[in-house]
DNA sequence: ACCTGAACACCGTTCAAGT
DNA sequence: ACCTGAACACCGTTCAAGT
């Protein structure tokens, strides 16, 4: 890679992780290769998709995840431990707003640039559903599908704006949907 | 409404049934004016924004649905016409592709054309989950703003192609979530 | 009243021409 | 090797000109 090259790649970074937070995932490519003073030509044989682009956005996120999703997998309960991870793919999902559709859309398409990082988080959930649910922590009747499933519709609905401030209970509510004894769901049930 | 304008008004509505049911809820507003015979800006006159042209495609879906939210709610087990009025929420949601993530746009936005069903549809569910939490059916902790977050984070869900094979238990899931005794909960709990 | 073509400012894709 | 401007086919918005 020769010095301008490299040095338009980490321009074009930088500068799309500004316009990313600002627009979101649906940001112009021609508006990021603007703001990095490139032609847009540059900024596309860089980044040839949208989802190149943020698969490289997202690579330090990603990592992280996936790093605490080996951790989280040799933790002591493994029902808190598939708690802990539904919260951080809801902090990696806040990260940049559209990230989840976007993902949602990689997950089903092998051609794209972020299917690894979903196949990557579909079976780090797998695994620690699968944990939970042999210590009958986690609901018998579902799989890791449907965890992802329903991860990803938690992740799109906390990029709402409507629905943000509500993000804590939604997870709450969701996460007592997986687990067979779910610590928050004391409800007391009225005498009628 | 001149006659002219009439035929164009029905023959934009039948067209665009088509284009929306091929290629979702972001066709090109220009490729159903060319499918409709009729100038871009005739259609868009007729409906200025995408929003209107959808309030007018689904507003027979609509009346169906604020109209089985009605007897849902006299009948006679509260906890059952709640998971009743999410199966028909679902069922309304695959309607159009992309027609949830307009409705949760909408919802927000009070300027929208489909502001009013948005409305309409949330206050279905919050007087149907009141009622459940009366007779204690449904968790105490939540409102109607829950509820709401989570029938639309589901309609997305089901609405993407590949978690679509898993919707009917992705509604189960979810509906055990709202529930304080789901009757699908009876998950066997290993002996270790 | 209602319709329409055209101009406008955008978008992503592609490629021949430059250094 | 790498960059770039320009042409291309799209999009939604707007409006003067038609009937």
């Amino acid at each position: 890679m020769r010095a301008d090259a490299k040095k338009n790649y980490s321009q074009i970074l930088t500068v799309a992780r500004e316009a990313v937070t600002e627009h979101g995932a649906d940001v112009s490519m021609r508006d990021i290769a603007r703001r990095a003073d490139v032609g847009l030509a540059t900024l596309l044989r860089h980044f040839p998709t949208r989802e190149g682009l943020f698969e490289a956005l997202l690579c330090t996120n990603l990592d992280a995840l996936t790093q605490k999703a080996a951790e989280l997998e040799i933790s002591n309960s493994s029902g808190e431990a598939l708690v802990s991870w539904v919260r951080d793919w809801v902090v990696f999902a806040q990260s940049y707003r559209g990230v989840v559709a976007m993902m949602a859309a990689a997950h089903a398409n092998p051609a794209s640039a972020l299917y690894a990082s979903c196949a990557a988080v579909h079976s780090a959930s797998a695994r620690l559903l699968l944990r939970a649910q042999g210590e009958g922590a986690a609901r018998a009747d579902m799989n890791g599908d449907d965890l992802f499933a329903l991860m990803t519709a938690l992740g799109w609905a906390v990029d709402q704006p409507s629905f943000a401030p509500r993000a804590d209970h939604l997870v709450r509510l969701m996460t007592s949907a997986i687990l067979t004894d779910p610590p928050n769901n004391d409800v007391k049930k009225s005498k009628c």
